[in-house]
DNA sequence: GCCCGTAATTATGAATGCAATCAGCCGAGA
DNA sequence: TCTCGGCTGATTGCATTCATAATTACGGGC
């Protein structure tokens, strides 16, 4: 197991991940222009390691490159989020399916672990650290795939999802709702039910969209700022 | 529709297709090392905009960036390839659904003029341009899905698999099961079913699959060269 | 007063130069 | 003879500099 011996981090991949915790804060928001020399002063590097850094962002979607124009951070339109969740679901139903199969019982009690914090942070009602431990449970069911590459393209489009605010879970009911499907999908994969974990992942996904889709549609009460 | 105004084609993006090419080619093979100084020099540019397009070679998988010690081009693994081929089923599978759902008139009628192309090249037993046209028809599926996301995955994975020699045509019998299955989706297509049509691109894509792995365990005839 | 053409400014794109690191080689010592 | 250590050449990584295109500001003309 070599770790790539010690730590060989090119310094355009330090900056890449900074600039990509920027953004999925919304730091710096969809739309946004990134000044090379601002960013490049700011970190005290030149700015050959920045773009070096951008054109990585661009190859992941995270920012545009307009030639000669700059970079800006991508915008996703409701209709990249229609195209993008039944992908990602038909991705993460197959992640769910390879998961129940593969689980040995220490891997479903990681989960039944991951899936209890998430129980409590919906009790205690704090909607970050719910987000936050369900893209862990996700995450951790991509691992038990074992496929690396449907993780890799799973882990594409999740990325540019986070470009949106998820805004997804503030809807009424939602939460809860929310919950109710990853039981059904936890208790699927206990039972080592396959097909059905499958099937209620995908519907998990698709159910998510709709909610944000309902947001976005309705009149907020107060949104933005 | 503008083209984003004439041709603002940057060098990085020129220099990374020229080299993609190169690597689809095989000119550049599967861990070879791409010497900076010398693509520089070939190219009569400077090692900057080359080191940009590496970067975004890197981040599409077709090649490694490693530390300090130079761009080497991808290798795929048989693991790599058994993770790939279901991931493509699947995706492709939705694009044939999506496909036969959306297709009108005309778009069968230009996915039939392709099947033909595909079955004048069977019978002339021109495996390259069978490949090739192949290739076209699977793209036209894809536009048709309509969906750009989905169209983005299929791309990405057939980007890296295209690193693989295609040796799977090669095999006995191959190129006749390869037509038959096409003939099969282009009729699920034509009569609309759907469900048909995901169904039967799926096995198509795992088939296909079946046939580089029993050439690669086989002892090969006359391989290479 | 508004619009258009031209000049100045600013930012991006590419080239060059320099420092740090890695690989290979040679020699010394066990 | 084999192994370890230092040296040298080569290559990568980053900074700096230069060129070019786009944007803005200004002035003249309509």
């Amino acid at each position: 197991m070599n770790l790539a011996t010690i730590a060989p981090i090119a310094l355009y991949q330090e900056v890449a991940e900074r600039l990509r915790q920027r953004i999925f804060a919304h730091e710096l928001k969809p739309g946004d222009w990134i000044d090379e020399q601002a960013v490049a002063a700011e970190y005290g590097i030149s700015r050959t390691p920045l773009r070096e850094a951008l054109k990585v962002l661009a190859a992941e979607g995270l920012v545009t490159l307009k030639p000669r124009r700059g970079c800006y951070v991508t915008e996703i339109s409701e209709r990249d989020l229609d195209q993008i969740f039944p992908v990602l679901a038909l991705l993460e139903g197959r992640c769910a399916y390879e998961a129940a199969w593969n689980a040995g019982a220490d891997q479903i009690r990681r989960l039944e672990e991951l899936h209890g914090q998430l129980e409590e942070q919906a009790a205690g009602g704090d909607l970050d650290r719910f987000f936050e431990v369900n893209q862990a449970f996700h995450r951790c069911l991509q691992e038990l795939s074992g496929n690396r590459w449907l993780d890799q393209m799973i882990g594409d489009m999740r990325r540019v999802l986070k470009l949106t605010r998820h805004r997804s879970l503030r809807s009424d009911g939602r939460l809860a709702q929310s919950l109710e499907e990853h039981r059904a999908i936890m208790a699927a994969i206990r039972n080592g039910d396959a097909p059905l974990a499958e099937r209620l992942m995908r519907e998990h996904l698709l159910s998510g969209r709709d909610a944000v889709a309902r947001l976005e549609s309705a009149p907020r009460p107060a949104a933005a700022a």
